[in-house]
RNA sequence: GGUCGAGUGACCGAGUGGCUAGGUAGAGGUCUGCAAAACCUUGUACAGCGGUUCGAAUCCGCUCUCGACCUCCA
């Protein structure tokens, strides 16, 4: 069985009941990376929000196909020039291995992420063949024209004959029609601004370079989208996403590619995730306004007090919806990076505390209301930070029982089961949190701990403060809290 | 200039007509040798002005502010 979700589709801008194409499946195209330089922070947030979408599709029954493409050809720069070549002549390297690098880093960085690999992840590079078909099919359908070796969709064209370019980012028609915009490239060759290339010849001094009927050249940007989509998912597949500043002109041109060779468009919902700023601005690299995520992790940066990890982050990103625009500050990643500790710290009780309860107990039935309300939340447009209210809830009732403040009799065994197995389950395989503490020597750390305790017990009960004090003390510097509680002494790593 | 979206308490951030999340910080308390943790209680919140309604943060209009897109962009 699936669950019925609903998804707020770009293209109508209504939430909408997600009714897969073939029952019980569901195949979802994401818009992936550019691989001519490091990943940027804010690529992360929406393969991260992404990540998410996909497991909870999964934990919800559906069978999905996960395709996420790897951009490595066709983005064309002020000057004309390819993104890949003008990044391997700063590097002195083949554009391959420009793209091979860039890739790895953000192979590298997914990991880091905790994220699960898509199921397929195309390379534009690898599909030439298949973009240059679609050309011909674009052509057939009278929607291009060559010009000089390179080919250009028809956009008036495409327009007139009644066809929806413009829809998914509210571009008015005749706005497009009378556009006079002349600081495009290749204008003088297009017979109208918003038309936009297919197919560009190759300049004698660009590297990247294939045969196609028309030139020595290479795919427009937009083409290896509409290419590998049809190709791996369908000329019809379920769910289309990207980042929101990819609506207009990609997302819109990949609707006209796709219409232009097929006569229908790709996808019934498309998905867009928000932008992360950071201050309450853009993240722009020529007025300073940036952050890395490796300047993130290691607190290099101006704009942050302190590292923060890459849990913490991820975190912080959770604590807002996937459409709503998020602001990094300093502030609100510590606020995220306490919670984010906290949150950590019950999980660990819900896997090794074993209170005896009674068979019922009196917050049974709320236990399961909150957890009913979780997953409501995720069917509701995958809205993660409403769940994540109730999982703070849980964990409120999760340490009351540890602590002893709330009565035992009030939680019965089954609803303390099913509760922490569901948050264990929740964190781990939905938000794909982990614990970062874990290390290797947890067990000689522990072993170690266990014999601090023991003697500093012994100290503690001939009531020498001040050397157990100085032990804690010396503990803390060490970055191990000591709790003296009433059932004896725990520590964590503070 | 055009298009779209947003303005929620100290900070972050959910919430689309009555039931007024959650995290962090603050205050008070329980516990504790102290501290921390945990738990409980608590706060002046819905940009402004009108309007619709028995009732609006939530709908409508205007104003102000901010952001995104319009050019490569997740």
């Amino acid at each position: 069985m699936t669950r019925k979700l609903s998804i707020y589709n770009s293209l109508s801008r209504e939430k909408e009941a997600l009714v897969p194409i073939t029952e019980g499946r569901l195949g979802m195209y994401v818009c992936g990376p550019t691989v001519y330089n490091d990943v940027h922070l804010g690529n992360c947030r929406t393969f991260v929000s992404f990540d998410i979408i996909y497991r909870y599709l999964l934990k919800a029954g559906y069978k999905v196909r996960y395709v996420r493409n790897i951009t490595d050809v066709g983005h064309l720069l002020d000057d004309g020039e390819d993104r890949m070549s003008k990044g391997a002549r700063l590097d002195q390297l083949e554009p391959m291995e420009v793209a091979q690098k860039y890739t790895h880093g953000f192979h590298e960085m997914m990991q880091i992420f905790n994220t699960l690999s898509p199921s397929i992840e195309p390379r534009a590079t690898g599909h030439i063949i298949e973009q240059i078909k679609m050309v011909h099919d674009i052509l057939d359908r009278g929607y291009a024209y060559i010009k000089n070796g390179s080919v250009y969709f028809d956009t008036p064209k495409f327009i007139k004959d009644g066809h929806p370019y413009g829809k998914l980012s509210g571009r008015i028609v005749e706005d497009l029609l009378t556009e006079t915009r002349d600081n495009l490239k290749n204008q003088d060759e297009k017979n109208h601004p918003s038309d936009f290339a297919l197919w560009i010849k190759a300049t004698e001094e660009h590297i990247m370079r294939w045969e196609s009927p028309w030139s020595v050249g290479f795919p427009g940007w937009h083409l290896e989208c509409s290419a590998m989509s049809t190709k791996y998912l369908g000329e019809n597949f379920d769910i289309h996403g990207g980042g929101n500043d990819l609506k207009f002109p990609h997302h819109e041109n990949e609707i006209a590619q796709n219409v232009g060779s097929c006569g229908h468009a790709p996808a019934k919902y498309w998905l867009h995730t928000n932008m992360l700023l950071l201050n309450g601005k853009k993240m722009s690299k020529s007025d300073g306004n940036t952050i890395s995520p490796p300047e993130l992790f290691s607190g290099q940066s101006e704009h942050i007090s302190k590292a923060y990890s890459p849990m913490v982050v991820k975190f912080f990103m959770m604590q807002a919806h996937y459409r709503s625009p998020l602001d990094i500050t300093d502030d609100a990643l510590q606020a995220a990076e306490k919670g984010f500790k906290r949150l950590m710290e019950t999980l660990r009780i819900a896997q090794e505390h074993q209170p005896t309860l009674p068979a019922t107990g009196n917050k049974d039935l709320e236990i399961q209301k909150i957890i009913d309300g979780i997953w409501a939340n995720m069917d509701d447009d995958f809205n993660v930070p409403n769940a994540l209210s109730g999982i703070f809830e849980l964990s409120g009732i999760i340490n009351s029982i540890k602590d002893g403040h709330l009565k035992s009799e009030e939680v019965g065994d089954n609803s303390w089961k099913e509760m922490c197995s569901f948050i264990l389950d929740f964190v781990h395989q939905v938000m794909a949190l982990k614990n970062e503490n874990e290390e290797s020597d947890v067990k000689t750390v522990g072993g170690l701990m266990d014999l601090i305790i023991d003697l500093r017990k012994d100290i503690r009960e001939k009531k020498d403060w001040a050397a157990s004090d100085k032990i804690r003390d010396a503990l803390l510097e060490l970055g191990i809290q000591l709790k003296d509680g009433k059932a004896g002494t725990e520590w964590n790593r503070s």
